[in-house]
DNA sequence: CTAATTTACTAAACACTGTTCATAAAATTT
DNA sequence: AAATTTTATGAACAGTGTTTAGTAAATTAG
């Protein structure tokens, strides 16, 4: 019936709004002010009206969880798949580091905060956004084998290690802590340095170091 | 005067007290389960009491920060350091990771949150803890050159990448990515793992990579 | 040994938070 | 037009960090 599917079709876009505005107020405010009250202000409607779309705020933090994997999947598809292997995973490592600096909180969102993570177990889901973004490393990394890096080393922990790595950098980047080691550092070392170049330098020794690791 | 000594005295022991009712909540029910109010009951007092001894709530995490760190140190004082740079470098990240094994909400705490860094930077604190453990690393990876490991490699962005790459793998294993990566690593390379010989395994890896930097 | 003053403490309130539920309004079906 | 289903909400619950005004206790002064 028609109106029927009208009818969904109305209640599936009250569903978008409340994400929208979800992301929006999160993405201007952070996660942690954003409040159920404030997105429900947002959209104009009564904050007991969200509970009728979405079970709890877990259940959106998990929605916008898939969207911020989709954003990441983005900055991936930027990159020229026409390079070698291992320039493909330079590439994957700096659109990754490029994508937790212009989206802290997303970053955080999808590879930092136990909750959504937490939800997906709860509900029993399969995770198939980062199955997906780290298949892509995975396979990367095993063409990188074909052009003599990585011998004898075994190819999912191998990309496990490259995933950390770049990991530890940004969360250490978004959480200050690198910060405050720039401005220590620069004691020690006689090197001022600011943040950006700190993250940058030390992902060229990132480089650096899977170079070494050829023949 | 004796007197005020005592009361001075009596005052810090309460601030004390506080700290340790704040760290045991904080470690039997976790940083995001552990109110005021709940500190406030544990050691008998008004919630309102707790802020005439510290600022605000921010000022208790600094506290515990600063502790947890010591926490940290006392698990890199049990290694043995009659060994070689590198057997040091390898039992320090062993020793790391033990620690956010041990401790995952104190390791949180110090590594991940962004309240307590921020505090630090609020109030234009030094943050010694983290420069001593910084640089006790720093330093093994400079000796650890001096047995012909990381040739050319600049010693700072080395360490850096150490770092990271233990930060990384250990809030991967903290925030639940890495287990749910472990299930769904299972189908791709047929391998069934539980989530700590998965990161056990990538450890492994991480030090043939490292090996493999020699000469 | 009272009286004044300083110090230590707390009850109550404020402005929030996520969430639930009975009730009311709107839309649809009979 | 009446009955029924769907949709939306006001109000409340239990919790959070924090502030303030006022009380009880300890200390000092007379």
């Amino acid at each position: 019936m028609g109106v029927a599917e009208r009818k969904e079709r109305h209640k599936e876009d009250l569903k978008k709004d409340i994400l929208t505005a979800a992301k929006q107020l999160f993405t201007e405010k952070g996660f942690e002010a954003t409040s159920i009250r404030a997105i429900a202000e947002k959209i104009e409607y009564s904050p007991a009206t969200i509970y009728l779309y979405y079970k709890d705020k877990n259940e959106i933090v998990h929605a916008l969880h898939q969207d911020g994997f989709n954003l990441l999947m983005q900055h991936f598809s930027k990159i020229d798949f026409s390079q070698s292997a291992f320039a493909r995973l330079i590439a994957l490592g700096r659109a990754y580091m490029q994508f937790a600096f212009e989206h802290p909180d997303v970053y955080t969102l999808i590879f930092s905060m136990k909750e959504p993570m937490q939800h997906v177990t709860d509900c029993e889901k399969e995770w198939h956004e980062g199955d997906r973004a780290f298949s892509l490393l995975y396979k990367t990394v095993e063409e990188c084998k074909q052009e003599g890096y990585f011998k004898d080393m075994e190819s999912v922990g191998m990309s496990f290690m490259i995933w950390s790595a770049m990991h530890g950098l940004c969360t250490l980047r978004t959480s200050g802590h690198l910060e405050h080691m720039a401005l220590s550092c620069a004691e020690v070392t006689s090197l001022k340095m600011d943040v950006n170049t700190l993250l940058d330098h030390n992902f060229e020794t990132f480089i650096k170091l899977l170079e070494k690791l050829k023949n």
